[in-house]
DNA sequence: AGGGACATGTCCGAAAACGGCTAGTGCGGC
DNA sequence: GCCGCACTAGCCGTTTTCGGACATGTCCCT
């Protein structure tokens, strides 16, 4: 996954663990668990923790995990990824709060029914957790799965949520 | 090789073919002749004429074919590459016009000196012909071996220095 | 119920192929 | 002997190719 040179970073340290949450000027770009699986190096993004895009990331996050928020409203910039990746993120994006979906219902919806593993290896790279809510997504029988950020994270947020 | 975005380019008719030369803010970045081999994807780039360095070039590259000069004084910006063959096409530039090395000598310059056919790769991809002279290397006995631009230019540089 | 085969896009590591070479060898001609 | 020529086998960074592994679900067969 590349960002562009201009992508800034800050730490946000959430109920679940501090997490990483990065931006361009054109929106949120990067919202990871720190230690989670396919993180990318963030070593050269500068820390601008008063930078608006990432202050108000911050802001939201912190009323959503107070219970006081169940859906964002941010500019995203889904950097990188294929045209079948961001089109899996997009359909991520159409879940409600609240709900689940299924792999294979998602393919569906993407329009290559029998895609179900390419969609479970795109779901897996969503570079945005939580705000692209990739954590709805659970095995057509209900069970968990998979997380990037682990299981209990998932389940975790599920019932933040009210969706257990 | 990938070039930055800001790459602009212009074209130059050389008396041995036309020529595509490209530059970024911080120098000449390119110059070859059409349809040689190891062409970059310049379809995006803007062109520009009258951009300085470009205008420059083209200047120099006239007086230098009208044998009214033998070194060039620009600003280079030698993108891409990896570390070995930045070192390589830095050693190109020792070679002083009227004068061939071989890629043997080269690679012992370099300090790689049985890394004697990956320095003929690495001439090969040399984004800057002519004002980096790839075409003063021979093959230890004087033979001319290649040139991604075709033998015949490469014979044709070398008689204009008066190396033959 | 349970077990296996298959479909799908992407990433990543390993392995192989590919050169703008060269020094060495063996062979024929002089 | 001495030279030229043809061929070979090592040389090594880069590029290309290939083969798995995946955050699954359906079908078909016991």
């Amino acid at each position: 996954m590349k960002f562009p040179s201009s992508t800034v970073q800050t730490r946000y340290d959430s109920p679940l663990g501090p997490m990483i949450v990065a931006a361009t000027e054109r929106g949120l770009a990067g919202l990871w668990f720190e230690g989670q699986r396919h993180l990318p190096d963030s070593g050269g993004w500068p820390h601008v923790p008063g930078h608006p895009v990432l202050r108000e990331a911050v802001a939201q996050l912190s009323d959503y995990f107070a219970g006081r928020r169940s859906q964002f409203d941010l500019p995203l910039d889904l950097q990188g990824g294929t045209a079948f990746q961001q089109s899996v993120w997009q359909a991520l994006l159409a879940i409600p709060s609240g709900r689940t979906t299924s792999y294979g219902d998602l393919s569906q919806r993407v329009g290559r029914p029998s895609a179900v593993r390419a969609v479970g290896a795109a779901v897996g790279r969503n570079p945005v957790s939580i705000v692209v809510p990739c954590h709805r997504v659970l095995g057509r029988d209900g069970s968990l799965t998979g997380y990037a950020g682990g299981l209990e994270r998932k389940s975790a947020l599920l019932g933040l949520e009210g969706a257990i």
